[in-house]
DNA sequence: CTGAAAGCGCTTACAG
DNA sequence: CTGAAAGCGCTTACAG
């Protein structure tokens, strides 16, 4: 027994049954040109009484239009992404888009995402990066299909979107520093990556112009993910001086640091003050609650997919948007 | 200034280069018939040299297959549902299919979901429902489109696959009971959810089993969704008794409970112990940690996804599956 | 082992 | 206002 797929009306069912050519259906598919009312009206119902739905695969072959973004992402895992993610789904599906979704690890290594380019399934790239190269997009930009990059700035006339980390930083900074805090420890996100650079470099800057240091010591090294920020805070435990507040460059670790602290006995934010980056969901649910720094994660999807989807009806003058990162207090700093 | 677009090597230029028509190409392109090996050779390096990648489009056309897999979620905001997309991306991935993915919280208002089916871009369908009727994918069925749903079963011969709702709820109030806890509460999740209803079940069966009831004024309403556990737990707190134990319908309105307690000056284990369902990221880190029910999210998406893939090749035989689901004793259900 | 031709379902000049 | 024809870039019988 044959699968017994109905087959579908394709735009010859249609033509006949409206006794018309198929250009004129054509015609009306895509609103161009004048057709005659009564033939319009001849045409629609045909279209109706078949179900017509006409082939993307056609369409896609005969103007070299997808209707399709390719959407590339390191993990679909961290909340934080999820709101890229949504952003750009909203932006997509609004302009009549489909997302090709690529979530890819090691970018570099298995450029499974590349296959999306080259075989022309989409018009457009967005493309969220933790550690992307030049050379690693190279294909898409000879290929002229429009990219945009999220959260990483590489140059090269790319348009980029990213939150200002550096500021983000300096003003988690100041905010402890306000609050009476001295000693401030720094875990660090993945090294190499520009977010958890600018932000130790916010954090560092703002120490010095009030004469304090980070010295290396009070710098634990962590990746961003579950359980990093555990034995980071563990090594900073084994220092002589407890730090007077932990400057955590996630909310994730800032929430596995919390439990490392509770295990030696330690109060937050009364023996230490812990705060982190990002301000997902969790950080509202840990106790104490923590004080962090909302990045505009949704806006980052949003902007990029409507600047790639812009590109694609005139050139694209190169961007360069940095959205605005702000403080959001809550119980972990330990400030009034 | 026109975009100047590289244009890129089709299967005419790979053949001319080659010395050989484009059916030999195709031939090599897809591994099939016998080619003399020195020819071969010759059209491979001919496609190296121009870095020929085939059109997706094309191919889709001419042999009606997209190699892509339509994956349709209500919100990929749930960490829930993020590792269903894990699972389904794996699978899909893995068998070198790509996912176009809609999300889509309305599912029966603007099914713009069915476009992707009916404009023929994907081969098959994985479906994460939860209110969708036999009606709503009415037009997949009839397309011939191999199909697969994920935590609903609608029955009409469509393969499902879902967590064990029930046996989780069991275990869970079985768990309950054993730790002293009577009078045992319920945050229901959505109503008219299949998963909400199993799990309800679940508890009320289990009550009766041991002599025990589930009186309405112990079932609270919520729906799931962030802060509607806080809401629920209010209403509880109203009634003049106070329950022993909280089961809500899932994690996320169990640590919003939480915090309704906490605000109210209750512990928790102590003066009502609050359990969950479902196993997410956030029930580890509240405090207390949730006692939880785990489902099997990756999985669950990694067997639809793997059953749509094999329903490609040969006729599918309808499935069923039930993966089990298991109890994550933590600390807020006051157990030793 | 290889090629010429038809076809997949559309769009787009070009005529009329 | 409408139609015939070529073309998008492949695959697939059918010959040879």
């Amino acid at each position: 027994m044959k699968e017994s797929r109905v087959s579908q009306a394709t735009i010859d069912d249609v033509a006949q049954r409206a006794r018309v050519s198929i250009s004129t259906v054509s015609r009306v598919l895509n609103n161009r040109d004048r057709v005659h009312p009564e033939t319009r009206e001849r045409i629609l119902r045909a279209m109706r009484e078949l179900q017509y739905q006409p082939s993307a695969m056609a369409r896609g072959l005969a103007n070299q239009r997808t209707h399709t973004l390719g959407f590339i992402i390191p993990t679909i895992s961290d909340p934080f992404f999820i709101e890229i993610v949504r952003g750009v789904e909203d932006a997509a599906s609004s302009a009549g888009y489909s997302l090709l979704v690529a979530s890819q690890a090691q970018i570099t290594e298995h450029p499974r995402y590349t296959q999306l380019l080259n075989q022309r399934r989409v018009d457009g790239v967005v493309l969220v990066a933790i550690e992307v190269q030049r050379r690693d997009i190279e294909a898409v930009l000879q290929s002229g299909i429009p990219i945009v990059l999220i959260q990483q700035d590489i140059g090269a006339g790319i348009p980029t979107f990213i939150a200002d980390n550096y500021g983000g930083a300096c003003q988690m900074t100041e905010h402890l520093l306000r609050c009476g805090h001295r000693r401030i420890a720094y875990i660090s996100g993945s090294n190499h990556t520009p977010d958890n650079g600018e932000r130790l470099r916010g954090v560092r800057d703002t120490l010095t112009a009030h004469g304090l240091r980070l010295p290396a010591n009070r710098i634990a090294q962590g990746n961003y993910l579950r359980g990093s920020g555990y034995e980071a805070m563990m090594q900073l435990l084994k220092q002589t001086e407890l730090p007077d507040a932990v400057f955590a460059a996630n909310d994730q670790m800032a929430s596995d640091a919390l439990i490392a602290l509770q295990e030696n006995g330690l109060r937050v934010p009364d023996d230490v003050a812990v705060v982190g980056f990002d301000d997902v969901p969790l950080a509202s649910y840990v106790t104490p609650a923590l004080t962090t720094v909302h990045q505009p994660a949704y806006e980052l999807g949003l902007q990029a997919a409507q600047c790639v989807l812009q590109a694609l009806e005139k050139p694209m003058n190169t961007e360069h948007v940095v959205l605005p990162t702000h403080l959001v207090v809550r119980k972990s700093c330990g400030c009034p």
